[in-house]
DNA sequence: CTAAATGCAAACTATTTGCAACGAT
DNA sequence: ATCGTTGCAAATAGTTTGCATTTAG
């Protein structure tokens, strides 16, 4: 465990929120300014790898670095933001159906956030 | 609607299979031999706007576009590979959490698939 | 001393964009 | 005639890779 892996954990585990590989390199260069972007990718890699760190994938954007304490993700359908939620956990439903385990689940949720919801009140072309 | 937007729509619909940009271009190709990239693009992501095709990212490799049929996903954490599985419909269970509407969730399991279990059961490096 | 981690830049992959040409109202 | 759609190629964004160098045990 180097001492960027170490930081690199530390900055995306005190995050609340689902940080992009850019905005972790940021983040890691505040404390050491010589680091490069490969090695950002490659211990993001690592963490996540060992299961250390949760990925988000979002259709549009980068993929996001996350904590792994349980929560759930809405996404919105215009402008791609995502929002921290808790609901209910379903591991314990999700093994029974599948009759085996498994490492963790994503749940996503499509909505339209508030401040497009507004947009979309206001100038209502665009509509699908 | 184009000749092409209706038949990507066909093509993503009938297949079972989560299709990539790619893999759809491929099939259009069959049917329009001249088209191009870009068509596939603007069409899937027409579709995908209009609510009339899923699109599903998976970190690590390009997004799917999938049926609209309710249904959810086993991926693989070695390999990636992207399995269909049908569980208990959460919408009405979100939608009292949530206390809102939404317009779809997408929920993915990660879990090691059987081959990769297998090569991991005979090599047993490479583990976290 | 050795193996693993890093920095850099180039490579790569997936996707989007700009623009001219086309095609269907 | 007009406006949306297409094809092409170039551009962009995100990420990975190769390799020489550095670092840590």
């Amino acid at each position: 465990m180097t001492k960027y892996e170490k930081q690199i954990y530390e900055i995306v585990n005190s995050s609340q929120s689902h940080l992009t590989a850019e905005q972790v390199f940021s983040e890691l260069k505040k404390v050491y300014p010589a680091v490069s972007q490969a090695t950002v990718y490659n211990n993001l890699n690592k963490l996540y790898g060992a299961g250390r760190i949760r990925r988000v994938s979002v259709e549009g954007s980068p993929d996001r670095y996350d904590r792994t304490v349980k929560h759930d993700h809405l996404v919105c359908r215009r402008c791609g933001r995502l929002t921290d939620v808790c609901l209910e956990d379903l591991t314990d439903s999700l093994k029974r159906q599948l009759g085996g385990e498994f490492f963790s689940y994503d749940l996503k949720i499509f909505y339209i956030c508030p401040e497009c919801r507004e947009k979309e009140a206001q100038n209502p072309a665009r509509q699908q």
